[in-house]
RNA sequence: GGCGGCGUACCCAAGUGGUUAAGGGAGAGGUCUGCAAAACCUCGAUGCAGCGGUUCGAAUCCGCUCGCCGCCUCCA
């Protein structure tokens, strides 16, 4: 089995091809640090750590590139809004992005460049496309003259006539033709700025994708992915700079993630509907949102609905509680994390990475529909499927007392959940934060509830279930639920 | 107007020509238990928005109809 996924250029899902043979060079467009993150930026981040995960489990050698845009018209306006620095504004969101992205468990990428690092680059490649014949200086801005690059509108499917036809971009005396677009912006006063041959400005939006992507990963580069909505314009506007600039292909394999809806309508920060990754996590724990994340295909809308977000809560809750029951079946057992990962291979094309490991078939069954899923597309809610499947299995299995696959499960599962960034870490740690959670949510002592169960142990022991009972289902009422084991009776919390 | 997508059980969601339409959540019955909880087992769409068509065979392909969304302007 090969990784095939769907690329935008072509329209296709078809396999994954790169330039070096077992490596994968991957350029994301992360934030702009006007605001805090959201949902919608939520999914995005999940999408590509899965797909990080995911392809260095299949044994590619992966250099992840995911830029800060710290420099826009947006984040220049909301800083005079609050009448501070564009870069102080910048530097408290991008430390709220940072925060987001580590709560949701986030692979760090291998390279996190900002675009007010690399104007010499931009510079560089806005000299290039003026050369070329395929920018024109204006006034101080310098403009990519759109009808001078052929391929303009492959990625998005458009045609130049009919795109003027439809152009809603205001008109513009310096611009030549309407759809062309800024590289480099004059300052105007109050504005930050840097120097460069057409005098004061700042970069155009789509400029420091192509010029920060192609210098951490060459050109041509492999993979290139952000939210559906950068198709058009700032995706068709990188090919055309980079392809532009360089006279050669610029990246093979385009991916694009759907957006998060709400209420049937796109989440979004124009629309106001949204909410932010920080909000949610006060409530739910990141393994849950992730799990939620992912039980929709990438390419698919996903509703964000407080009942979808309950469900994916007990489904996460079951997988930690069945791990926490595993675990103690086995014993502590190798540190957690620790010990050579399954899929870790000698890199090669990739596809044909995957050893087969040490795993015996009963086990080895779940591992290939995961796989199978996730090579067809990235089909992560199908291999979350495979993953209930084998919880089931264990479940079985330690209610059987049959023990001989048991540990083969455990490393087997834990690494295969954690591409889905579930399972981070130790299952029994988790069971005891949702405790804590959901007491001090409701304002129990736990000191109080270790008194009732005392008791109730009490009473059981004397054959008055009348009483243990009161005390079990005025506990229940209170969300605390008792479970009598053969080593006494423990308790834990009702989500 | 152009381009793209969606409508599968009570809710979420896989499945894009061929045995019994994955999986999760909720629900019902059972095993276990003093009674429970957890776990496990069983059940649950003769049907995939509607209507036609192609085919030996369609949720899956084609046409039409209805409902909904995205991009074309900043946006993950």
């Amino acid at each position: 089995m090969t990784l095939k996924m769907h690329n935008t250029l072509s329209g296709v899902i078809e396999p994954l091809t790169t330039t070096r043979d077992g490596e994968v060079g991957l350029y994301v467009c992360g934030a702009t640090v006007y605001d805090r993150c959201h949902v919608g930026h939520a999914r995005s981040f999940v999408f590509f750590d899965m797909l990080v995960r995911y392809l260095r489990l299949a044994g590619w050698r992966v250099r992840f590139v995911r830029n800060i845009t710290d420099v826009d018209d947006k984040i220049i306006r909301r800083a005079s809004d609050e009448g501070i620095a564009a870069k102080a504004l910048a530097e408290r969101y991008i430390e709220t992005f940072r925060r987001d992205v580590a709560a949701l468990g986030c692979v760090a990428p291998d390279a996190e460049p900002r675009a007010t690092e690399h104007l010499p680059e931009m510079i560089a490649m806005i000299g290039a496309l003026v050369a070329n014949g395929l920018a024109y200086p204006a006034d101080g801005d310098v403009y990519f003259a759109v009808g001078a690059f052929p391929g303009y509108g492959k990625l998005s499917k458009r045609k130049l006539d009919e795109l003027q036809a439809g152009a809603r971009v205001e008109v513009d005396e310096r611009k030549r033709d309407a759809l062309d677009f800024a590289l480099w912006k004059a300052a105007k006063p109050g504005e930050p700025f840097w120097e460069s041959p057409w005098g004061p400005g700042r970069p155009g939006w789509h400029l420091e994708c192509s010029a920060m992507s192609v210098k951490y990963l060459g050109q041509p580069f492999d993979l290139h992915g952000g939210g559906e909505d950068l198709i058009f314009p700032h995706h068709e506007n990188e090919i055309a700079q980079s392809e532009g600039a360089a006279r050669r292909p610029f990246v093979r394999h385009w991916l694009h993630h759907a957006f998060v809806r709400i209420n049937d309508e796109k989440m979004s920060k124009s629309l106001g509907n949204f909410f932010t990754i920080e909000e949610i996590l006060k409530n739910l724990p990141s393994e849950a949102l992730r799990l939620f994340l992912v039980g929709t295909h990438y390419r698919s809308p996903l509703d964000f609905a407080e009942q979808g977000l309950a469900d994916a809560a007990r489904a996460c809750a079951r997988i930690h509680e069945t791990m926490a029951r595993l675990d103690e079946a086995l014993g502590a057992g190798p540190a957690f994390g620790a010990g050579p990962a399954l899929g870790a291979g000698p890199g090669g094309s990739g596809a044909d990475a995957r050893p087969a490991g040490e795993l015996p078939v009963a086990v080895r069954r779940y591992r290939d529909e995961f796989t199978a899923a996730m090579d067809d597309d990235l089909n992560s809610p199908r291999a979350l499927g495979a993953l209930f499947d084998e919880i089931r299995e264990i479940n079985r299995l330690l209610d059987a007392g049959e023990r001989e696959a048991l540990a083969a499960h455990r490393r087997n599962f834990t690494e295969l959940a954690g591409i889905l960034g579930v399972l981070r870490s130790p299952a029994r740690r988790y069971v005891e934060e949702e405790k804590g959670r959901h007491l001090s949510a409701s304002g129990i002592d736990p000191a109080e509830i270790e008194r009732l169960i005392a008791e109730r142990t009490a009473a059981r022991k004397a054959r008055d279930f009348r009483r243990a009972d009161e005390i079990r289902d005025q506990l229940l009422a209170r969300g605390i639920a008792l479970k009598d084991g053969a080593e006494g009776t423990s308790w834990s919390t009702l989500s």
